[in-house]
DNA sequence: GGCGAGTCTACACACGCGTGCAGAACAGGT
DNA sequence: ACCTGTTCTGCACGCGTGTGTAGACTCGCC
């Protein structure tokens, strides 16, 4: 299987290799690659036969130059692990490349608004440029890339000019607000992302609403930033009052971590027996039995496939409206919601 | 700032267009983006600022393809949070990109050797291929892209044909265990990773070497694949006997979580008063207070780094041999290692 | 054998850009 | 005024591939 080949062999094969191998021409060798192009059936398979001696296959740069449509898609963000976890980022990128796609990744400074970074970047014809950070604005998207619509996954308000995925955090929050009240739970406290952060604000505006439907209170509310650290700075504002909330909320389950450590190494308040506590995400540690945590689960491999999904939609031009997709979320119950006797 | 530019503005500019604007000839406006090329001073003024009214930068694909240099480098991993964790990956990303390089990421399902995945998807010219993925071999990674020297960061023994990072595992091991001795701890046991990694096999020889030296004893060893599940599986082994061993070593941290987990949930063995534990990485969250694991840190940014500098070297292929740079890894002690009286 | 219809191949150009080379423009010296 | 040297620009070709088009070739029929 590995033949040993020396040290750093020769260059590329180009097609007129294979062309003069196979004794065609090298336009020849150019259609038997095209699925379009009109070629004799014995002379395609003559191709491919000298095509696989040599290891070959067109040089798809080459041929995005050629045929003026680039299969790149390039992927913004800020952290690898920023908005939906690596797991997303994981499943987003096998998704493009098994699509035929060729995923460049572009990483931003935390604070970054992309606005001069990505036009340094972006020197290069894209399919597609997708957003996952939320430092980034649409206005900034569609500047960098103008000939594109990008795809933005940081949940800015839809606008007529940019794709993007409807997820349905405000059902999930509903479902898990519902179930909440059916185990007893009055009083519900809420731990925000980022001030700046579209979804944080979605998951709160749910929230409230559904728990104002029932005539259920919320009581208390902090700001975790998303991150461990500040959650665990602003968890004792949670509890802080003579009667904690039955239940507390976070806007995602690293803050949801942080408040489940605060409680059990600071204060004497046990999950759930006095306070329970949901996330929102199912990270892959949310099962892990020391935290073991009921939340709000997004279906990473669907949102990935939604988004090559429109990706492919968007080759023909003309489609000018289509529904986005709308993600479904589930809420995944474990240990940390329990029951409140009435 | 934000123009409000119409939907879908048309094409990208091209070289042309900015010649045309400038009154110049297209070659002049390719000499004034260029470092070497000779072009008189006004002229090249001209150039820039046609090409910042008209908003234009080189296609670095057709440049590559002109130049026959490309600045893409392609990174193959299995997961993104695999060998280093997202934080490695990050800084990869990053540092790429800033050195003006293009990173194109390649994720391989969990067993694939990348035989066939990675010709499949290579099909155009790249500056570096660099290999995350301790799943692809040294001759695979080699025969997906013959004409360049592979970076292999999965620790695979050295060959002339390849270039690697000497990650200095052997050197931060030997600190941990000379502070275990100093701290009174005799009897060792180990978590190790996958059977087919080498860096586990790094830590667990350089582990066994220094015990040795020093007449502890590695009393018992269990294999966690380097996952969180598998780990808390294979705890129970690891304190099985009548006494524990006074520490235990995981090859990486998420393992060190399990077993503390399993530990504190189904023992009554506590942290660090009956056992001491320590990982290697130093992730995010070996920081929270849940854990506060003293663990062997990594600096992922020099890694980064290194392997910027490996390609910046090997941009002049005569070049042909220097020395790999080598990573120092720090012990990083915060509250899972105790004191044992002797 | 000649001729028309049909099938396929090779030529040539295009994609956007880098660069060797020839020669234009210009300055300075005699 | 003429020559030499220097400085710069534009022409033209090449990078590897896709594809319209003209024409070569085959085949069948009269």
């Amino acid at each position: 299987m590995s033949m040993s080949l020396g040290p750093l062999t020769g260059k590329r094969v180009r097609a007129r290799d294979v062309a003069q191998l196979a004794g065609v021409s090298r336009s020849a060798v150019s259609r038997a690659f095209s699925q379009t192009a009109y070629i004799a059936p014995d002379t395609k398979a003559k191709v491919l036969k000298a095509a696989a001696e040599l290891n070959y296959s067109p040089d798809s740069l080459a041929s995005s130059l050629a045929k003026g449509r680039s299969n790149i898609v390039v992927v913004v963000l800020n952290q690898v692990d920023a908005i939906r976890g690596p797991s997303f980022h994981s499943a987003l990128i096998r998704s493009l490349q098994e699509s035929g796609r060729l995923p460049v990744v572009l990483s931003l400074s935390p604070m970054d608004d992309g606005a001069s970074s990505l036009k340094k970047h972006l020197t290069f014809p894209v399919e597609g440029l997708i957003v996952m950070s939320d430092s980034v604005s649409v206005d900034v998207a569609r500047h960098a890339v103008p000939y594109v619509r990008p795809i933005m996954l940081n949940f800015e308000r839809t606008r007529s000019d940019v794709d993007s995925i409807v997820a349905n955090d405000a059902t999930g929050v509903a479902e898990l607000v519902n179930y909440l009240w059916e185990t007893g739970h009055r009083s519900v406290g809420f731990m925000a992302g980022r001030q700046s952060s579209i979804s944080s604000k979605i998951r709160r505006d749910a929230l409230a609403l559904e728990i104002a439907r029932r005539g259920m209170h919320l009581t208390v509310e902090a700001s975790g930033e998303f991150a461990y650290e500040q959650a665990f700075e602003a968890a004792p504002a949670l509890v802080a009052g003579k009667k904690p909330p039955d239940a507390i909320f976070c806007a995602n389950d690293v803050m949801a971590f942080a408040v489940m450590d605060y409680l059990r190494l600071k204060t004497q308040h046990r999950v759930p027996e006095d306070v329970s506590i949901a996330g929102f995400d199912d990270i892959f540690m949310a099962r892990w039995p020391i935290y073991n945590l009921s939340t709000i689960r997004q279906d990473v491999d669907s949102m990935a496939a939604a988004v090559t999904g429109i990706l492919e939609r968007r080759r023909d031009p003309q489609n000018r409206k289509f529904d986005p997709p709308t993600m479904v979320t589930e809420l995944v119950l474990r240990g940390t919601i329990g029951r409140r006797e009435r």
